[in-house]
RNA sequence: GCGCCGUUGGUCCAGUGGUAGGACAUUGGCUUCCCAAGCCAAUAGCCCGGGUUCAAUUCCCGGACGGCGCACCA
């Protein structure tokens, strides 16, 4: 890590103004979770709605809320019961902890040990004279350790309904997936968002808000058709991206090079045009809520890193105290997440396709009578029905003579042609049932909150008087607006009071104070991030004239109380700024 | 989960085997008034448990929490 330790003094400012603060203080705290305070929580709901208006609104996309605590049979679909599962062995003689699955993976042709139960772990690594990686020591005997890092639970009394807190929000968006097309009356591509908490349980909790066990995820799922559906990059296609390719990554002088959207997905390092689409969007919105472009980079991951889903894959990534840190995850699921659960629910994930032209089409087809079939087979007679299904689509040709012949769990079987009713069929179809495929973006919100605040961090001096800032963009910060009485004093406090309380009318996030001295105020609210401060001084009452001074740059510009509301909006909802002002007299 | 280091008002630190001091911040008063001025006063602290001791914030053990390293981070 760099010298430049901005990590110490942003965790010191977040908790002394409020960002936020270790949770559950009084009971010695609780590692890996954080209470926003009365300013990091408006930042951090800025930043979603923010997120919310690229995301949601300007893409057109639909927004749900699902619940955070999930039954099991969601993560049995999903695989988290089984990836999430941690089997950690600690050897006795160094006390270096190792996954055990990959030890057994490493010294033996099991290539699944993470699915075993922990007895069959341990007899594996005694059984196979497995020792510790490090020293060498044998690990037969030693106890081999259970970590799920999902929160269980018990969904109503007793047992018999294990459920979990949701490890990622988007299975929430996956499940519900037969519903929400509906919503999306059937038609691709359609994206479904959501922004919400995950919780993971994590083994060891790290640099305050960056690994937490309880987290803000942005995820957007944006369900395609494969085949069909293109992004349109015509807006997007000169954005600049900073990319780290895995090539890059693994070259000995390997660096980011920075390229256009278009030159990326077309000759450059993104497979994925749809994963292109949303770095270009990401890029210019992290730019927006305030991340600093030079310290910012997308990062491909390498094969070895990717999930077993994801065919392209990048992060966004920020560069915090010399280290790198992912803000988000941008990959192309392909059907696996709809797949699965369609296969363990039984439900319809998939979307009907119509075809442009209805097809006419001949199909081989069964209808076995079973009223032959089972009296005649017993049990078996469903799963012969099955399988001459399967065998007419695989290979009609068997139906030509007077038998048929089928295998079931290693039997034969012969069955009367006429018995199965064997047709070709000519049929019109009008199209064919699809699984989507899913391109995922998927932000961290707290990683992200702790970033802006990071990069927004500043320190200079006015008049040899030190000072520390936030330069937090106005549709960002907590405050956007501080009002203050020059003095509280012939009735300067009232005329304050009353134009901060009609500027909190119209919807501005305001804060009053009229205690000390004007440049203790103005200090205070640098600190926090405040872009503007409103002075009511002596010439106000003569006037009906105010003073603006700008966070940065510290310049004070008089504007008609009249005219403050307006400009005030501007300068929050728009891309003028304060310079843009300069028509208004000087103050000094 | 392992190792090293740490934990003293809200924040940042000093210090001590006989229960503590500063700076900044906060609140009130006086003064001043457009960039942390000054003066007076007030509020507020030794992470938790056990042990050693007449006496522990201080020494020892354990725990919690934090930083860093290892491992983990589909």
């Amino acid at each position: 890590m760099r010298p430049d330790m901005t990590s110490e003094k942003i965790v010191e400012v977040a908790k002394r103004r409020g960002f936020f603060l270790q949770s559950f203080g009084a009971y010695s705290g609780v590692s890996g979770f954080y209470t926003y305070g009365p300013t990091g929580a408006p930042l951090k709901r800025n930043v979603e709605d923010v997120w919310r208006d690229r995301f949601v609104v300007r893409e057109g996309n639909q927004e749900i809320d699902a619940p955070t605590v999930m039954p099991e049979p969601v993560f049995e679909a999903s695989g988290h019961l089984d990836t999430f599962d941690d089997m950690l062995i600690a050897c006795s003689e160094c006390e270096e902890s190792h996954r055990a699955d990959h030890l057994i993976e490493d010294e033996t042709d099991l290539a699944d040990a993470e699915s075993l139960p922990t007895e069959e772990i341990e007899d594996l690594i005694a059984d196979n004279g497995i020792g510790c990686p490090n020293c060498g020591a044998d690990l037969a005997g030693v106890a081999v350790d259970d970590f799920n890092l999902m929160f269980g639970t018990n969904i109503g009394p007793g047992s018999a309904s294990p459920g979990y807190l949701r490890p990622e929000t988007v299975q929430g968006i996956f499940v519900e997936f037969p519903q929400l097309k509906e919503y999306a009356r059937n038609q691709l591509p359609f994206g479904v968002a959501q922004i919400g908490r995950a919780y993971r349980n994590e083994i060891s909790p790290r640099r305050s808000i960056i690994r937490t066990r309880e987290f803000t995820q942005a995820e957007l799922d944006l369900f395609i058709d494969p085949e069909e559906d293109r992004p349109d990059l015509s807006d997007l296609a000169d954005v600049r991206l900073p990319l780290y390719s895995a090539p890059d990554q693994q070259a000995d002088d390997g660096d980011l090079e920075e390229m256009t959207l278009a030159e990326a997905v077309e000759e450059g390092p993104v497979d994925s045009e749809w994963v292109g689409y949303y770095l270009g969007i990401a890029k210019e919105w992290y730019e927006r809520v305030g991340v600093d472009m030079d310290r910012f980079r997308f990062r491909q991951h390498l094969a070895g890193e990717r999930a077993h889903y994801a065919s392209d894959c990048w992060d966004a990534e920020a560069e915090i105290d010399g280290d790198w840190i992912e803000l988000a995850g941008f990959s192309y699921r392909s059907d696996y997440d709809l797949r699965k659960h369609g296969e363990h629910s039984g439900e319809d994930f998939t979307i009907f396709r119509e075809y442009d032209e209805p097809k006419s089409v001949t199909r081989a087809t069964v209808d076995p009578d079973m009223s032959t079939l089972g009296p005649e087979y017993g049990s078996a007679a469903a799963d012969i029905a099955a399988e001459l299904a399967a065998l007419a689509e695989r290979d009609p040709d068997a139906f030509e003579g007077e038998d048929v012949t089928v295998e079931v769990d290693g039997e034969s079987y012969e069955v009367p042609v006429d018995v199965a009713n064997f047709r070709i069929e000519e049929r019109t179809e009008s199209g064919e049932h699809i699984t989507p495929h899913v391109v995922e973006p998927s932000f961290g919100v707290d990683r992200l909150v702790y970033t802006i605040l990071h990069h927004g961090y500043r320190e200079d001096e006015i008049d040899g008087e030190k000072r520390v800032y936030l330069e937090l963009d106005p549709e960002v910060a907590p405050t956007t607006v501080a009002v203050f009485p020059l003095m509280d004093r012939e009735g300067m406090g009232e005329y304050a009071t009353e134009l901060e309380a009609d500027l909190r009318s119209v919807g501005f996030a305001t804060a009053y104070d009229d205690s000390g001295a004007i440049g203790r105020r103005y200090r205070r609210q640098d600190e926090v991030g405040t872009p503007f401060c409103v002075t009511v001084d002596h010439r106000t009452l003569e006037d009906d004239t105010v003073t603006v001074r700008e966070r940065d740059s510290t310049e004070q510009r008089r504007i008609p109380v009249d005219e403050l509301t307006d400009a005030l909006e501007e300068l929050r909802d728009t891309d003028r700024s304060f310079e843009d002002f300069s028509s208004y007299e000087l103050v000094e």
